[in-house]
DNA sequence: CGCTGCGTTGACAACGTTGTCAATATTCAG
DNA sequence: CTGAATATTGACAACGTTGTCAACGCAGCG
C-alpha cells in the first residue's frame, strides 16, 4: 500500500542551485535581477527555474531582507459589503498592487474587542501599515505598535487619544448644510434619524443637526430625534413612529445610508413619501430612479481611498512630518426628495 | 546632531530570552502554550514579554514550522465593489478569521493577464489556497500551483482545462425561469441584454434564454439579443434602441444587475416602465423600492461564499476525495415589474 | 546506594532566503 | 610579461522562529 502523495515539495533555490551546478548565492541573484552574473550562468539558472517551476519565496525573503518588512498592509473597517468600506478598499488595493503590496481585509462590525484582536494578528503577521476605521474608542494601545515600526492611517473615524493620520468626511457641516436645505425650503420640524451614539460620526452629524437649528433659533426638539438606530428595519419604524406623532415632522434628515433606506420604506408604507421632505447622508445605490429621488449628501469613497493609501505609502516610504488630518468634502446631490415644501 | 529615530526595533524572542534569563527554546514554548515549563519560569517569560512588548512573529513562525504553511488565502474576484463578490469575501473572512487564517483579496475586474499576475504574486507569498472567480479561459496552469501544495476553489464561475473544487449558480437554468416567467404572463416578444459573451456566466444566461424561447416554439429574434453590454449607460442606450424599433419587445430579461439599472434607467426615460415587463438576474439594492418594483432571480452570496469557504477549508485540511461543484441556486423574487402583461 | 524514569531545560540545526566578504578568473595598462 | 583593476562566483552567517535531542535534577524503587 504505497501513499501517493498527488502533491510535491516546493522546489527551493538550493534545488535549483542543484539543478544549474551553482552556488544559492548566484540564483538569488538571477531571481532578484541583480547584475553581475554571466549571460551563460544567467540562462542555465533560469532554465533550471523554468523546468522545476520554482516560485520566489517572498516570506523567507523578507525575513532576511529589508528589516522583517512584509510588503502587506492590514485594513480594518466597519463591513467589508458597506458600499462606502468597498469602494476604500478597491481604492487601496489598487494602490497597493501596483506597488507590489498586499492587502490584508477585515471586518469590525463596530466590536472594540474585534478590533484588538485584529490588530493583534496583524501584528504577528508583521503588516507594515494600517488603514483602519476604529471601533473602539481609545487607540493609545496602538501607540506600542507604531513605536514598533507600523505606520497607521485612520479613515472615517479620528484617533483618540493618540496621534495619526486620518482621513476624515465633513460629517458636522455636510450634516448642517444638508439641514439647513430643508430649512431653506421652508421646513423647521425637521426629524433627525441617526446611527448608534457611540460611533463619532454618527453623533457628529447629531452636531451638525443642532448646529444648523440653533443657527435658525429652533430649538431641538427631543421627540424628532431618533438616534442608536441599527438598522433599515429600525429606521422604518422609527419613521412610522415619528409620523403618528400628533404634530408630525414636515421633513426628515437621514443621517445614514440605511437609516436612508428605512425611512423610503417608512414614508412609502405610510403613503407620505410625496409630501414629506427626505435629505440623506451617504449616497445610496438606485436612489435616483425612486420617486421621488433622494437628495443626499454624498461622501467620495474614491477620494477617500485614495488619500489614506498615498498617506499610509508616504510613511511608508519614510516620510516623517507631522501628522495629518484631511476632510475629504461632502457633494450634496440634489434630486427631489429634499426640495418638498412642507405642506400649509 | 543626534539622529533620534522614534521608532525602535521589535524585540525578538532572543531579547526576550536574554531578559528572562532562559534560553530561545524555553521562550518559544512559552509564546506556543506548549506544556512542560516549570511555573516559575513560565511566568518569568511571560512578564518579559509584557515589558518587551513582544509580538509573536507569525512569519518566521511559519516558515519553520508546518512545513510553509502560511496560514493566508487569496481571493481573486471581479471586484470587491460588486456587491455580490463583497457579500463572498465577507463570508469567507468570517470564517478565515475563526481559525486564525488571514485572506488577501484582489480585483481582476475581467482581465486574464491580471488573473495570472495576481496568482503568481499570491504563489510567491505561498498562500495556502485560493478563492477565484476567474477572468481567463484557460486555467490550466494553476496545475502546477495545485501540484506543489495549493488548493484552489472556483466560484461563480467554473474552471477551464483544470479540474478544481467549484461552487457555481444555475445560470441557464435560473435565467430559462424567468424567462419562462415572462412567456407565462402573456410575451413572446422577449429581449435579452447581457454582458460579454467571453464571460462564462454571461453566456451560460444566454442558453436559458434560447431554451425557454425554444421550448416554447418561438424563434429568436436577433434584434431583441443585446450582449456584449459593458455597463449600465450601454445598457441604457440598448433598451432606448429596443424601445425604437417597428416592433419593440413587451419584455426585457435583464442578465445582469449592472444591466438591470440600465434598463431602468432606459425604461423610465421613455416614459415606458410601466408598459413594458422586466426581470433581471442579480438582484438590485433598492429594488422593491421602484415604481413597479423590479421581479429578480436572487443570488445568494451568502450560500455560494460559505459553500466556498468550506470547501477551501476542508482541502486544506487534507480532504483529499474527487473534486466537487456545488450549484447554489437561484430564487425568483416576484416584485411587479415581471408581472406586467403586454399591452393587447 | 545505585538505577530508572520523569519533568525541565537548553544547544544546535533547520526553514528559504539574502548580505558580506573573500576567492577566483579575466582584462587592461604600462 | 607583470601588477592592478575589474568582473564573476561562492562560502558563510544571518533573519526569527521551531524541531530534535541530549543533558540535567530529582523522586521513587529495589
Amino acid at each position: 500500500m504505497s501513499e501517493t502523495p498527488n502533491t510535491v515539495a516546493r522546489p527551493t533555490i538550493r534545488d535549483v542551485a542543484a539543478l544549474a551546478g551553482t552556488s544559492l548565492k548566484t540564483v538569488s541573484r538571477v531571481v532578484n535581477g541583480e547584475a553581475g552574473v554571466s549571460d551563460e550562468l544567467s540562462t542555465r539558472v533560469r532554465s533550471a527555474i523554468d523546468r522545476l517551476g520554482y516560485r520566489h519565496n517572498l516570506t523567507a525573503s523578507n525575513l532576511r531582507r529589508s528589516g522583517g518588512k512584509t510588503r502587506s498592509v492590514g485594513m480594518l473597517v466597519s463591513n467589508v459589503t458597506n458600499p462606502l468600506d468597498a469602494a476604500v478598499h478597491r481604492t487601496i488595493e489598487e494602490m497597493a498592487s501596483r506597488r507590489g503590496v498586499a492587502v490584508l481585509a477585515t471586518s469590525l462590525d463596530e466590536d472594540p474587542v474585534r478590533e484588538r484582536q485584529l490588530v493583534e494578528a496583524f501584528a504577528e503577521r508583521r503588516v507594515d501599515g494600517l488603514i483602519m476605521m476604529p471601533a473602539s474608542h481609545d487607540h493609545s494601545y496602538l501607540i506600542e505598535e507604531r513605536r514598533m515600526g507600523m505606520s497607521i492611517v485612520f479613515v472615517d473615524r479620528p484617533p483618540a487619544f493618540f496621534d495619526a493620520d486620518a482621513v476624515l468626511v465633513d460629517n458636522r457641516f455636510g450634516t448642517s448644510r444638508g439641514v439647513k436645505h430643508l430649512m431653506m425650503h421652508g421646513h423647521r420640524r425637521i426629524a433627525f434619524l441617526g446611527d448608534r451614539r457611540s460611533i463619532v460620526t454618527a453623533a457628529e452629524r447629531f452636531r451638525g443637526y443642532v448646529d444648523a437649528l440653533e443657527a435658525a433659533g429652533i430649538v431641538v426638539d427631543p421627540q424628532l430625534v431618533r438616534q442608536d438606530i441599527l438598522d433599515s428595519d429600525h429606521a422604518t419604524a422609527a419613521t412610522l413612529d415619528l409620523l403618528s406623532l400628533d404634530e408630525p415632522p414636515t421633513a426628515i434628515y437621514a443621517a445614514q445610508n440605511l437609516v436612508t433606506i428605512g425611512v423610503v420604506r417608512g414614508l412609502r408604507s405610510a403613503a407620505k413619501h410625496h409630501d414629506t421632505a427626505l435629505v440623506g447622508f451617504d449616497d445610496v445605490p438606485m436612489s435616483d430612479l425612486l420617486e421621488p429621488a433622494i437628495t443626499v449628501l454624498a461622501q467620495d469613497p474614491t477620494a477617500i481611498g485614495r488619500q489614506a493609501a498615498t498617506t499610509l505609502f508616504a510613511r511608508l516610504d519614510g516620510d516623517r512630518s507631522p501628522t495629518q488630518t484631511y476632510i475629504v468634502p461632502t457633494t450634496m446631490i440634489i434630486r427631489g426628495s429634499g426640495e418638498i415644501p412642507p405642506p400649509r
